[in-house]
DNA sequence: GTCTATAGTGAGATAGAC
DNA sequence: GTCTATCTCACTATAGAC
């Protein structure tokens, strides 16, 4: 709350102390999400991440489920902020295989995944978050625009259903492939990007 | 123990029993890991679907990780059993789909998938199981040559290492896309798992 | 071997001083 | 708002009667 005897100036900076190490939590929580389940996730993982004491990040947010939740939104975000800047010249069929190769960076480098996966605990915890939803519903309905634009243009094969064409792709964002190539050691982070691109859009089967 | 008073068909009878038991903890196991993450599913979980109390549990398995290891295995020596089962003149290609449209069947009942998601806690305790690993290592191995066979009668794309065709395929088995369709409700069980077999083999984009 | 009851542990969340 | 210390509760695992 402002004090009316502090000048402006001072409140600003505090303020911005204040989204600073909000900003620090959530990029925290992303990172360790990103590398273990959410429930082996602990907020003393967190609170040591960021370098305060637990009790602190409750005054920031008010639950575990919250903080998850917060940064699974200011993600979907980001992914909003890349569709937006891809050129609008770009064809809709590389503006696809652009978010998945985007996508796949992400998941590599550990950083949390836009889509939980399978039987993870947080999905439970987002699917009753309505920013969340929210959120993914515009991000859907953009990346489902390119799908049907694709598939007018004969790109993308046009008798699947949209629908699998977009879970497909999102599925790509967890995909448990990129870890096993990974703790492989064999290939490079930007070979295996390419190599899950591929498969995803040309299959497996020889063209 | 065998007591030496007690004739041979009564032990029998309880030794069965003492399996059928096993079984069941076994097969509980499998279908509660197919609902939650392994961090979510309780010991009382099991207890409780298997009908015995929770101390009798640890009668038959001396931890959690052994008995969720235990179940994995079984699943393994199941696959095992399938694989050996397939036809031996059906081409390499075919093999290879009809294994994944197995898979899919198993993980859109909610059975326990062949392989833990991504940054699921089970990955861990399995990876550190040596039967686990050697069952796993025996099925690669068995799959490994179909696709080299595949790819030598150009079915399968050959510029893909058999590695990373092995891992795409074995990623089926715990697709995050048969949870979004069938939550979705569109679509029938086998329209779901056809429409995830095609998309695996043939891609997104239009041949 | 099965049960009830409980010990032990770890993590989410809070109290209260500063 | 941050900290230390603590509460509370759920879950793994075990003790001990039958």
């Amino acid at each position: 709350m402002r004090a009316m005897s502090t000048p402006p100036t001072k409140v600003s900076f505090k303020e911005q102390m204040h989204l600073a190490r909000e900003e620090a939590i959530l990029q925290a929580t992303c990172r360790l999400l990103g590398e273990k389940a959410y429930d082996a996730m602990t907020m003393d993982d967190v609170a040591n991440a960021v370098g305060i004491a637990k009790a602190s990040l409750y005054k920031h947010f008010s639950s575990k489920e919250e903080l998850c939740s917060a940064a699974m939104v200011q993600i979907l975000a980001r992914v909003r902020t890349y569709l937006d800047g891809l050129a609008a010249e770009m064809p809709p069929l590389e503006k696809l295989q652009a978010l998945v190769r985007w996508s796949l960076e992400r998941l590599i480098t550990n950083e949390m995944p836009l889509l939980p996966s399978r039987n993870s605990s947080l999905r439970a915890v987002l699917m009753a978050n309505k920013d969340y939803l929210n959120g993914l519903v515009t991000v859907s309905d953009q990346i489902g625009e390119w799908i049907v634009q694709a598939q007018a243009q004969g790109l993308i094969n046009p008798t699947l259903p949209p629908m699998v064409v977009l879970y497909t792709l999102y599925a790509r964002a967890c995909d448990p492939v990129v870890t096993f190539l990974k703790d492989g050691g064999q290939y490079s982070d930007a070979e295996i990007v390419e190599l899950v691109v591929r498969t995803c859009f040309d299959g497996l089967s020889a063209r």
